[in-house]
DNA sequence: GAGGTTTTCGCCTTCTGGTCGAAAACGTTC
DNA sequence: GAACGTTTTCGACCAGAAGGCGAAAACCTC
């Protein structure tokens, strides 16, 4: 088969959702060899007549609610002829984003593991896995990325818990709100919740302007003038 | 054959150069259908035994010397059943970029063409070209991947006119100088090129300080405050 | 030496991000 | 209802990064 030069192609899909302090990874269990009893990544083979990234969502369809899943990005091609038995498979893996309030039904064999205590990993979805987190940070620094992480509303020390368990390291409130607001990618609601059991000033409560992804300042220099004669 | 979910898998890549006012994307003129006459990305099928990046130098070392390629970096996967004739192929696409100084050999059917006046281009190639052009321009304000357009030694004028034709719009001289140096990608070598027929002033060179990517500073918020514990 | 050309450097302004502490707005307790 | 603790919000201040501009430097030719 493979001396056709006709290779097997599967789609992955690195599901993130932010939880208590470290995000978690939707991981199944493998029942059947190779592997088995490993966890691994939701995916499968690619089908005739749909490209990369349909593939992907029709078999997370399988693990997880789709309509959860609030972003979904190509991440990258994993290729190694020894990445997995013979014969072999070439993997084009995604980076899917559910929020932090969802909790979409999965089936027995799924569970959301914290990044930090992961299971024994199948084939290579360990090294699959950090690429996505690492995608995403670092994307949430440059990019409105968030939206994909937090509720539809929510105050700033929510989103600010959300950003510190993400990126793995303390996020200060204030900035956060200053820096978010004056890229124009939240937006005040009006509203305030209500104050935890133990008093404190109620919280502002805010959405993010836009629920598709967009790039707020990656170009730190060599901004363009005014008008950007595009070649 | 696609019955059984076996696709023929291949690389490509998009080669950038940049010349007098607008960048070069590297093609070949095909000789035989499907497409015959029309200009391609230079690439081919995966072959057993290596990945996508040890297939896409293999290929492109057929179209150009690969030592004057100064960097390769995975693009995209493209995959739409309809992108070219049947059977179905998979492709990963690949940024390679060429140090404007390098002239390598080339063949006969391959040309540098200007990617503002490209020539009937094949199958799906000038929407990959367009996302290597892109990659790069993103790249350039928050990386040092300059170092892969720019001779070894070269003044800041140089660098400049090969950032402006590279991001399609005017570089400001004074603020490149400052915003490479402080970043520390750009370190002078202490000597000075021989002034023009016209005279002025000799410019003093400089040169990257790396020649691997590495990523400068994407993240203008939300820095760790000082010992960043990853997970 | 005068005039033209190119590059370099310093100054100024603006904007962004980091830090800190005071003030606001709650609940609880005495 | 006044004092206290808690949580959030806001303003002030500071450092650093970047854009813009013009003067100065260093070369050429005539």
């Amino acid at each position: 088969m493979e001396a056709e030069g006709l290779i097997a192609h599967d789609v992955l899909a690195v599901v993130l959702r932010i939880t208590s302090p470290v995000p978690s990874v939707l991981l199944w269990q493998r029942a059947r060899e190779p592997q088995s009893g490993r966890w691994a990544l939701p995916g499968g083979r690619l089908g005739a007549g749909e490209d990369v990234e349909a593939s992907v969502r029709r078999h997370l369809a399988e693990k997880v609610d789709l309509a959860e899943v609030a972003h979904v990005e190509q991440l990258s091609v994993f290729s190694d002829p020894d990445r997995g038995p013979q014969p072999r498979r070439v993997a084009t893996a995604f980076l899917g984003l559910v929020p932090s309030d969802a909790d979409p039904a999965i089936p027995g064999d799924t569970a959301w593991r914290p990044v930090d205590a992961l299971p024994p990993i199948a084939f290579d979805h360990g090294e699959i896995t950090r690429a996505g987190l690492d995608r995403l940070r670092a994307k949430l620094s440059y990019t409105n990325i968030g939206f994909a992480l937090a509720p539809d509303v929510f105050s700033i020390s929510e989103l600010r818990r959300l950003y510190a368990a993400a990126l793995g390291h303390h996020v200060s409130a204030t900035n956060l709100q200053r820096v978010l607001t004056r890229r124009g990618v939240l937006v005040p609601t009006g509203t305030t919740a209500a104050p935890g059991p133990t008093g404190g000033r109620p919280a502002a409560l805010f959405r993010f302007s836009e629920h598709t992804l967009r790039v707020t300042d990656p170009f730190a220099a060599l901004r363009p003038p005014s008008g950007a004669g595009a070649v």
